[in-house]
Formats: structure tokens, sequence, C-alpha cells
DNA sequence: AGATCAGGATACATTTCTGTATCGAAGTGA
DNA sequence: TCACTTCGATACAGAAATGTATCCTGATCT
């Protein structure tokens, strides 16, 4: 009985490893330019390990796109709760732009991140399950930023010229793109997180009413 | 000499021909998966013509890219110039919706477009050749639907909460991702049209002060 | 008309990738 | 300790893609 756990464990261990290499792999050319070879490469495998975990590569990428999106939703939902366990947060128009750094605190992306979020997005917009699964995570995000926006402006007597869903869309959207730009330019870390910080921080402003 | 020109104007229509194609397949699975030869049979020829034109599929999708960026932002800026040539447009925080479905005008894109547009920008994302293309792009367009806000704005006596340029920004890049998700939803172009417009229209309503 | 040449087609060699079938090592239970 | 099982490594065959070298056709000029 212990036998087929330690087993399993070995060989969730491989998977894993298997995704999280193939996850940069993506991210890096593209899922369609990486071979499978060059991701177990990149895992410390070679490919009899990976078609024994995995029937074909896009049977991996799928397993990877539900992972990434339970990632992502559940670090938002975290941050989230964790923003409001702190305590009704003190805004004002004027420092609106500091509590939206607090929400862009959610998910600090880097290259890495927009690489394969990107990745998956053109492949969502390809493949109709996928598309479901994409539009899914990206309704949850939402979902999660809106309550933190209701919250913070219940709390402080403020309101949006939109409904809050929409505020959060619009958010979340910016927040893609200006990190989309911030990483043609080339930004590092800290000044892509800066350069998103200051765009969701002007349109929050711009789109509060008080 | 004459020679050279009618020869020049087979090889340009075969290059012409091969770039179209070439797009159409890029746009349907991606760059990275479209084999040279699909390419050739969807534009009617054989490799040998491929060759005879473009040193590899890479000096291709270059191409493609310029061209492609031309066309939208010359695209864009006809279009605004025939809207500001046709009078100044009445606007009311009420009507804002209208002018923003006449912004939105600009540029019906159906599916092809996005997924094209989409495949641009990832490939954008790991390129600094193609990001730069990419940005001055994106520059030239917000730059355009600026000038159409100010102009708009200005002739009835209203502004918006933020810059012009940044308006113009939050409206394209909205305009993207609700083309995106259009597209996930499987919505065809009308719908798809009408969807991206009621997106704008409430955003640039929200932006609005009267 | 005949010569010439550009440009696309054909044929070929090579590389790369995929998927499967088989092997062997490491860990487990009796 | 020995048989057994699992799972990753190795070996192999076939397919697909690339790029080049050569051929052929049809248009142009004298």
């Amino acid at each position: 009985m212990s036998d087929t756990v330690a087993i399993s464990r070995r060989r969730e261990t491989t998977r894993r490893r298997l995704l999280d290499a193939a996850a940069e792999v993506f991210a890096e050319v593209g899922m369609d330019a990486a071979s499978v070879e060059t991701i177990c490469d990149a895992a410390g495998f070679t490919r009899g390990a990976f078609y024994s975990n995995f029937a074909s590569k896009e049977e991996l990428f799928f397993a990877l796109v539900r992972l990434v999106a339970d990632a992502r939703v559940g670090g938002v939902r975290e941050k989230v709760a964790a923003l409001e366990a702190e305590g009704p947060l003190e805004v004002t128009s004027r420092n609106a732009v500091e509590v939206v750094r607090h929400v862009l605190d959610i998910e600090p992306d880097d290259r890495f991140g927009v690489l394969l979020s990107n990745e998956i997005r053109i492949h969502a917009l390809r493949d109709p399950d996928l598309a479901q699964a994409y539009l899914e995570q990206e309704s949850a995000i939402c979902a999660s930023v809106a309550r933190l926006l209701d919250d913070v402006a219940g709390h402080n007597g403020m309101s949006f010229h939109l409904p809050s869903r929409d505020v959060a869309r619009i958010l979340v959207t910016a927040w893609d793109s200006a990190a989309v730009r911030g990483v043609m330019a080339g930004l590092g870390q800290s000044e892509l997180a800066r350069h998103i910080g200051d765009e969701l921080g002007s349109i929050t402003a711009a789109l509060l009413v008080d």
C-alpha cells in the first residue's frame, strides 16, 4: 500500500518538474516552437519520462493551463482576503494610487509571467476549451478585484463612475497591457511594477467619484 | 528597361500573395506552427517561389509585421481624418457612446484581425526589433485617437479626467481586450463590433467631465 | 524567330521531431 | 534476499520540415 503511494509520489514530482520546465520553455520560445525534447532537457529528463507522463505536448499544455489558472485565481483571492483582513483601508481620491498599488501587489508579474500568460492567451484564442478556461479565470479574478473595490469604496463613502465589476475589468485589462508594454520596453522587475502601478493608479483616480 | 519593370511586377504580386496567404495561415495556426509549405499551398505556389522571395519564414514574418503596422496606422489616420472632415461632432455625455462607436469604426476588427495582431504581439514580446515596431505602432494609433478626442472634446466644451493621451491608451487597450474576449466567446462579426462598442462607450462616458 | 533571362517548379539531401517498443535500474514487499 | 513492479532511459522507425541545387517555362529584346 505504501508502495503505490511512494511510487505515485515520485511520479508526481516528475510530472511537476516537467510542468515547471515546460512553463519556462513555453514562456521563452512559445508552445509551438518548443520541442518535447527541449522541455525534457530543461527538466532533466529524457523523452521517455515525458511520454510516460503525458500523451503529447498538447496534453501537457492543457494541464499547465489549469495549473496556472488555479494558481492565479487562488493567488488573487488570497491577497485580496489578506488586504481585507488588514482592516478597512483608508482611501481618498488623493491616495487612491496607493490603494491600487496594493491591488497591484496582487500579482507581481515579471517578464516570465507576462510571457506565459500571453502564450496561454493566444492559444485560448484558437481553442474553444482553452478559451472557456481563460474567460472563467479572468472572470474569477475580476470578481475578486470587484469585491475589493466595493469594500474599499464602501468603507470610505466613495463610489465609481461605473459598476465595480466594470472598473475591475478595466483595471485588470490595463494591468495586463501595461505589463506587456513594460516587457516590450525591456523594463526590469521593479521598473515594471512601478510602471504598472502608476498606470493603474491614475485610472483608478479618474474613475473614482468622491 | 520595361523588362525589369514587368519582371519586378510579377515578383511583387508573388510576394504579395505569399504575404497575404501567410497572414491568414499565421492567424489561423500561429507563426511557429505554420510550415513554409502550408503558406505556399495557401498562396498557390511551391516552396521554390517562397525561397526565391524570402530567405526564411522569419524574414517574411518581419515584412508582414511592417505591412500590417503601416496599414493599421494608416487606416486609423484616414478614418480619424474622415471623421474630423465631417465637421465638428456634437457630443454630450449622453451620446458619448455614439461618438465612440465612430471611433470604434476606425478598425472593424474581425476574428482574423484579432488573431493576427495577437500573434504579432506575442512575438513582439520576445523579439526586441518587433517590440519596437509594435510600440511605435501603438503609439502612433494612440496619438491619432488622442487628437480626435481633443478635437471632439474641444468642440463641445468638455474634457476628460485624464490627459487625452492616457484616455486614448485606455480606449485602445480596452478595445483590444474586448475584441479578445469577444473572439474567445465565439462572437460573430456584428456581435463583436457591438460588444466592443458598448465597452468603449461606457468607458468613455465614465472618463468624460462635463 | 531566336537568344536570353527571370522566376517559379522539381528533386534531393539533411535535419529535426515524434511516438513507440524495449531495456534496465531502483525501490518495495514477502 | 529474492522476486516484482514501476518508471524513466535508450534505441529505432517513420514523418515532416528545411534549404539548396537544378531544371523548365514563358516573357522580353534584338
